[in-house]
RNA sequence: GCGGGUGUGGUGAAAUUGGUAGACACGCCAGACUUAGGAUCUGGUGCCGCAAGGUUUAAGAGUUCGAGUCUCUUCACCCGCACCA
């Protein structure tokens, strides 16, 4: 206990030494308590069925050279308090943190100066600890993992395996996104605007055999399991947005050259979600890169053309493609569509407006009723049926709902009955079928680089793609001569010699491994579930830590995550649990997202701008408590903040002062006046951290204070309930304040204060008096007064009687304790 | 175009969910005390007005005794998706 006091042994020697006059000097007393908390494990935690368990959660961070920037304490300083809390309130509370450490500014680095990424991600993480544990986070440092570290990444390669087994991991070659400045694939999550998510550079079409996780298998219950989750709604919506469902038919149109045979054989199968439209189909498109279009090609009478589009297309970039939308396209002249609801030969166009990877690559055009194909026809002169009444189809497509004309049996018939009705008319006859599709494609799951999870699969010429058995688990990084990518996509593990060779587990011949490596978001995926149990070499997880500690209670981090991280993690925790590896079909309970923040001036803190705050500054010119209190005041939490050097300051002046106060403590019984401003600090404090209304929680605290500032002597039991009520926000001054008291506890594992709602409560109130609902003036009366009293004591105001001569009350609204409305 | 969100002083913002708009903090103004400390303390501070008073939550309309809050219309900005048939 000596370290407690400053290196005496008893509180009362210590206070002999105190210079209260002194400045708080942060320095000191912060070093000293987080030593403290360190030496006696004060956030250690271990399963205890006596306890109610609470599981928060933050996003590991990159350790990137550049450390921790102000953006990170954000969302951990947040979940701090809320573990704070929670653990003073009683509950078992897991609040881990670890890295996520594969990733490519490692590998660029390693390419620049040639140190290996092991080396450098290691000293990058030392950085990381040290900044973290200066912050004062109360993280059990014990369970902190790795996602680089074999131990951990073992049980990636585990999983993948057992994708691989139930079929969920495939290679398939296919046109994916590549970015050719990092010179590798991206799923589709990683592309933004056509750009890479990471770097920046335009991303173009590869054709390029990878591996796949299937996802979209999943697509239905990714949407579904939403509902029971309290997650914002922002998040929700990101998410069913970009899974993208939508309901339809699809519908088998007949070829027909030119000379009037059939093709029996091909049948052109299109995606809509208006097959009561079909009437008014006046031509087909594909998208050029449909297999037909090869697979016909002899039929075509301008095979040449064609062939141009083709090519022509091939050559833009995806958002050369998106971005301009005049339409462009060729007919595939030689053949014909016809239309299975009325037999109707139309043309056949390929045009680069249809895209190859949704619904089949090729669509029904209506352009009476759709904006798209009725910009399509005008280019190219193609008639346009109306089949809805409603619009005017002259100026642009209708593409809202009305009675059906020209439409044979569903002639009068509204949009929704006429989609019912094609698709069962199509059903009878055979030539189509109700159908959903997604937006989601299947997660492109391969990278061409050196710094992630080997892929633990070979192939051997006989047997195909096999995984190799668990007891070679983990399969680890071999060294490379050198981590450059090449522009052919070959990962930097191609040039690993020996490492490449391997035996076949199924019939022991020769085979070679695989070389790509995992995404950076394969090892985030699970890791939550690893911190359960992070020790554990014989599992993933214990079934008792899973079933003791899932789910994760509350989730903080990012909204960039959303339709990155946050998806694949959901998706590969209900895999799990289908292979009945996790207790719950979900991994959060809750999500929430705190906003960004932004330099002073409203511009991104970047680097290149040179506007970046260093928490490090921050910390050693005004110390933790007061970095990690600004944190919470800066402003609403899940929105975006700019940061103040000057609203910094007023948050150091607030723990100065809390500190001084203490000059002031004396043993004394508190007022019933102190009583009701600590109450109602503690049930307003109490209720916007549950809120996550921080900014405001911090302004209670202060009015708190300002209150007991204005007092001569303050009675101790107040400042007691401040420093348990501040110690969330600023543990190291409420240690520390908790000690110069004379308590030798830790005010860490000390118990929340309980707020009461009646000793809060004011005995007198100030009532409004309102005439015709505007303010003429204010009266004070005891809690609770009658109306009657209410009333007469409004209407003897000098103001109210002035304002109401000569005209006659018509009713007097009394709301007890607050407003008093005379309508005149 | 679709989805989500925001709009309140010089600034960051608050408002018990329909009941005194601007809490808390920054900044600014005035004063005090001290001297060199990113001081501290006291008072003031939405706007117009000397004042009584008037006026005020992007703009407009509506519901209501009463609207920052609910409804409708318009505008502006932010985020995500985007030729998804």
């Amino acid at each position: 206990m000596s370290d407690r006091y400053n290196g005496k042994e008893t509180w009362e020697e210590w206070s002999k030494e105190w210079k209260l006059e002194d400045r708080y000097n942060f320095k000191s007393i912060e070093k000293k308590w987080q030593a403290i908390w360190e030496k006696e494990k004060a956030y250690k935690v271990e399963i205890d069925k006596n306890k109610e368990k609470f599981y928060a959660l933050v996003e590991f961070p990159y350790p990137s050279g550049a450390g921790l920037h102000v953006g990170h304490p954000r969302s951990y300083t947040a979940l701090d308090v809320i573990a704070r809390k929670k653990r003073m309130q009683g509950f078992n509370v897991l609040y881990p943190m670890g890295f996520d450490a594969f990733g490519l500014p490692a590998e660029n680095y390693a390419i620049k100066t040639g140190v290996h990424p092991a080396v450098s991600t290691k000293a990058n993480i030392a950085n990381f600890t040290k900044q973290l544990k200066s912050i004062g986070f109360s993280f059990d440092w014990d369970r902190c993992i790795n996602t680089c570290d074999p131990e951990y990444y073992k049980w990636t390669q585990w999983m993948f395996i057992k994708f691989f087994e139930k079929g969920l991991a495939y290679k398939d070659k296919i046109a994916i996104n590549w970015c050719p400045s990092c010179k590798v694939g991206l799923a589709n999550e990683e592309v933004v605007n056509g750009h890479c998510e990471r770097c920046g550079a335009e991303v173009i079409r590869k054709n390029k055999e990878q591996w796949m996780i299937a996802i979209t298998k999943y697509a239905d219950r990714l949407i579904n399991d939403l509902d029971g989750l309290d997650f914002i709604d922002r998040v929700k919506s990101q998410q069913v947005n970009w899974i993208g469902r939508s309901e339809g038919a699809e519908l088998d149109f007949g070829l027909t050259l030119s000379d009037g045979t059939e093709l029996k054989d091909k049948k052109l199968t299109v995606f809509t979600t208006r097959p009561d439209t079909a009437f008014g189909v006046t031509y087909m498109v594909l998208a050029p890169e449909h297999a037909y279009v090869s697979e016909l090609a002899d039929k075509f009478e301008n095979a040449q053309e064609v062939k141009a589009y083709v090519e022509a297309t091939a050559k833009k970039s995806e958002l050369q493609r998106t971005m301009d939308d005049s339409k462009t396209g060729v007919e595939l002249k030689g053949i014909k569509a016809r239309n299975p609801y009325n037999g109707a030969l139309i043309p056949v166009f390929i045009s680069d407006y249809v895209l190859t990877g949704y619904g089949t690559g090729a669509i029904m055009a209506v352009p009476a009723h759709d904006q798209r194909d009725y910009d399509f026809a005008k280019v190219f002169g193609l008639p346009i049926i109306q089949v809805l009444e409603g619009g005017d189809i002259s100026e642009k497509a209708w593409e809202e709902d009305g009675a059906h004309i020209n439409s044979d049996f569903m002639n009068g018939m509204n949009k929704e009955d006429g989609m019912r009705s094609a698709i069962d008319y199509a059903e009878k006859h055979g030539f189509g079928r109700s159908k959903v599709n997604f937006k989601l494609r299947d997660w492109v799951f391969s990278r061409q680089r050196y710094w992630g999870e080997p892929i633990p699969m070979v192939y051997c010429e006989k047997c195909g793609w096999q995984p190799i058995p668990e007891s070679e688990l983990p399969l680890t990084l071999p060294e490379v001569p050198d981590y450059h990518p090449n522009d052919e996509g070959e990962s930097p593990l191609s040039k690993a010699g020996d490492w490449l060779n391997a035996k076949c587990p199924k019939c022991g011949g020769h085979a070679r491994r695989e070389t790509d490596t995992m995404p950076n978001w394969a090892g985030s995926s699970w890791y939550f579930l690893r911190y359960c149990d992070p020790h554990n070499d014989k599992e993933f997880a214990s079934k008792e830590a899973l079933d003791y500690w899932m789910n994760v209670d509350w989730y903080n981090g990012g909204m960039e995550h959303t339709t990155l991280h946050l998806l694949y993690s959901r998706f590969w925790h209900k895999f799990l649990y289908d292979c009945g590896l996790v207790p719950t079909k979900e991994p959060y309970n809750k999500r929430t997202s705190h906003g960004m923040i932004l330099a002073e001036n409203g511009e991104k803190m970047s680097k290149s701008r040179g506007n970046v705050i260093n928490p490090d500054d921050i910390i050693d010119a005004y110390g933790a408590d007061t970095f990690r209190l600004y944190e919470m005041f800066i402003g609403p939490f899940d929105q975006v903040a700019m940061w103040s050097d000057d609203s910094l300051m007023g948050v150091y002046r607030f723990v100065s002062k809390v500190y001084a106060l203490f000059k002031k403590v004396y043993k004394l019984e508190p007022s019933t006046q102190d009583l009701r401003a600590m109450h109602k600090c503690i049930l307003e404090v109490t209720e916007r951290i549950d809120q996550m209304r921080f900014n405001t929680a911090v302004s209670s605290l202060m009015t708190y204070v300002n209150y007991l500032s204005s007092l001569e002597k303050i009675p101790a039991e107040l400042y007691m309930t401040l420093l348990k009520l501040l110690s969330p926000f600023t543990p190291h001054l409420a240690e520390e304040m908790w000690a110069r008291i004379g308590k030798n506890t830790l005010i860490v594992a000390e118990s929340w204060p309980q707020g009461d709602a009646k000793l809060a409560q004011d005995d007198e109130v100030t009532i409004a008096v309102q005439i015709c609902g505007k303010m003429r003036g204010t009266i004070v009366m005891p809690k609770d007064a009658s109306n009657a009293d209410v009333e007469a004591t409004a209407l003897a105001l000098d103001n109210v009687k002035r304002q109401l001569e000569g005209k006659e009350i018509k009713k007097i609204i009394v709301v007890p304790n607050k407003i008093c409305n005379i309508v005149a």
